[in-house]
DNA sequence: CCTATGACCGTGA
DNA sequence: CTCACGGCCATAG
């Protein structure tokens, strides 16, 4: 069970960058599946308090920059991680172009070295 | 094997 | 901008 797709998953997750996202759709492609964004859910899904501390989680997004993660908490808590990394949220959403993966621009840091 | 589900995504009204 | 559809993928019954 975890030695298929949900391993996949975890490991590239753990691979984005502190204080930058990925779509659901971009670790889908990362894996091979350029169409299994909502594998990846699954998959995150999945985590719910397992080994989710061993797991970024909160660093997958929507391809809106938007939080699809639904709940009560889920959200807030997701939402509160990501702008302890440093990501700031504009209207309740993300600026993917700059807090992307691998975009141009670099990402603000909670602790800027003076 | 077949149907249902979901932390998705793009498109169109 | 919001809402509805259809398509896609891996898993759970």
């Amino acid at each position: 069970m975890t030695d298929g797709f949900f391993a996949r998953v975890y490991a590239a997750v753990r691979r984005i960058p502190r204080g930058r996202v990925a779509t659901y759709g971009q670790v889908a492609l990362l894996l091979g599946v350029p169409r299994g964004a909502r594998a990846v859910g699954w998959a995150l899904r999945a985590l719910r308090g397992r080994s989710a501390a061993s797991v970024p989680w909160q660093r997958v997004v929507g391809a809106g920059g938007r939080i699809s993660l639904r709940g009560v908490s889920g959200p807030f808590v997701q939402r509160k991680r990501l702008e302890a990394e440093g990501v700031r949220f504009v209207g309740g959403r993300i600026d993917l172009a700059r807090y992307g993966l691998q975009q141009g621009r670099r990402p603000r840091r909670p602790r800027q070295r003076r």
